[in-house]
DNA sequence: AGTCGAATTTGATCTATATCAAAAGATTTC
DNA sequence: GAAATCTTTTGATATAGATCAAATTCGACT
């Protein structure tokens, strides 16, 4: 299975060599783990990267007490605690699995390693980043200057079946409003 | 003077041999323009890359006729149109200068073109990615849930002397408030 | 199936900030 | 250096969405 995986993430960021590839799973693990884990506590050094194999996760912080959630991460995509696995500060994110979860993990050090001694991993590397700074810039533009509905529609737009994994309150942080207030949009539907 | 800009320029993104810098001079432009000089504008396929040595520039985007700012970029810092540059779509942004400047001017092709010849180059244009990434992140985090005068306080901090570089409207509606609701904010210091 | 706790909805009220409008200050231009 | 234009400030009002509170619905567990 994890072939077929790893088979999946090339042919999206970007081919390797068998040989790399031989490299690199030598230090993937393969998580089957439950809703609710955590997989990253705020304030922690981390240095993982995680990938979605199956189910669905979040990034959140805490907020005067509330949970405000940062990124989602579904099938086929990446997460990480960012300020902690880029900057190797103490992770001002939690991480955790929004539905039971089959997901590989990877460490900082060796993606390193790899992007150091490889130029085809190195290359690998920066399209996932710039994948990742692309959706930032989405949610910039319309985090900066449009209505409750707008937010909502544009997400439903990006992800169309989000609702199916993620709660109601978990969206609603996402795009900077209440649930109340997302309880009331969807209400008018 | 181009060399010292390129020193600098690697000092922060990393090194590269003398062989790659020739090789890179030889497709970079140099310009001094004045305050006010569109660079890009909206529509138009553009893959060049901006980067600012002295001045200051801003992309924006109108949102019902209104200019909204959406990426600012002072001295040492590279700016492009997002969508255009990473994507070879139209421009949805225009890019104009905010002061008299002195700039360089890069392309897409010739960037890609070292990128997938040299590794370290490729590793060069992964930090600089890696760099706008983390950007977009904090920006991300204080549009989500913050007053404005959250906001402001912290593009202050980011950049402590903005105001003497870009006008009130501008910084308004790069954190998504609106002219009026600044001034007020100031008013009150 | 029934109980408990969590998630969502609904209602009433409040407030930060938008909007509209006009005045005051700056800056550019000829 | 006066006119014209652009930028910022100030004032009055409106409103989207927050907040607080309670009711309802949903899901998990025994």
């Amino acid at each position: 299975m994890l072939d077929e995986i790893i088979a999946k993430i090339t042919s999206e960021y970007g081919t390797l060599s068998n040989e790399i590839i031989e490299e690199w799973k030598s230090d993937i693990l393969m998580l089957e783990l439950e809703k609710g884990t955590q997989l990253v506590r705020e304030g922690s050094y981390t240095n993982k990267l995680f990938y979605i194999y199956k189910g669905s996760a979040k990034a959140y912080h805490l907020k005067d007490g509330k949970a405000i959630a940062d990124w989602f991460s579904f099938e086929h995509e990446f997460i990480c605690a960012i300020t902690g696995y880029f900057l190797g500060r103490p992770s001002e994110h939690y991480i955790e699995l929004t539905e039971d979860s089959i997901l590989l993990e990877f460490n900082r050090k060796h993606i390193n390693i790899l992007s150091n001694t490889y130029h085809d991993f190195e290359r690998f590397t920066r399209n996932a980043i710039t994948k990742i700074m692309l959706q930032l810039q989405k949610r910039v533009v319309y985090l900066q200057f449009s209505t409750a509905k707008e937010r909502y529609d544009f997400l439903l737009q990006e992800y169309p079946k989000i609702e199916l994994h993620i709660s109601l309150g978990d969206i609603a942080s996402y795009i900077g409003i209440t649930q109340e207030t997302l309880s009331r949009i969807r209400a008018q539907k």
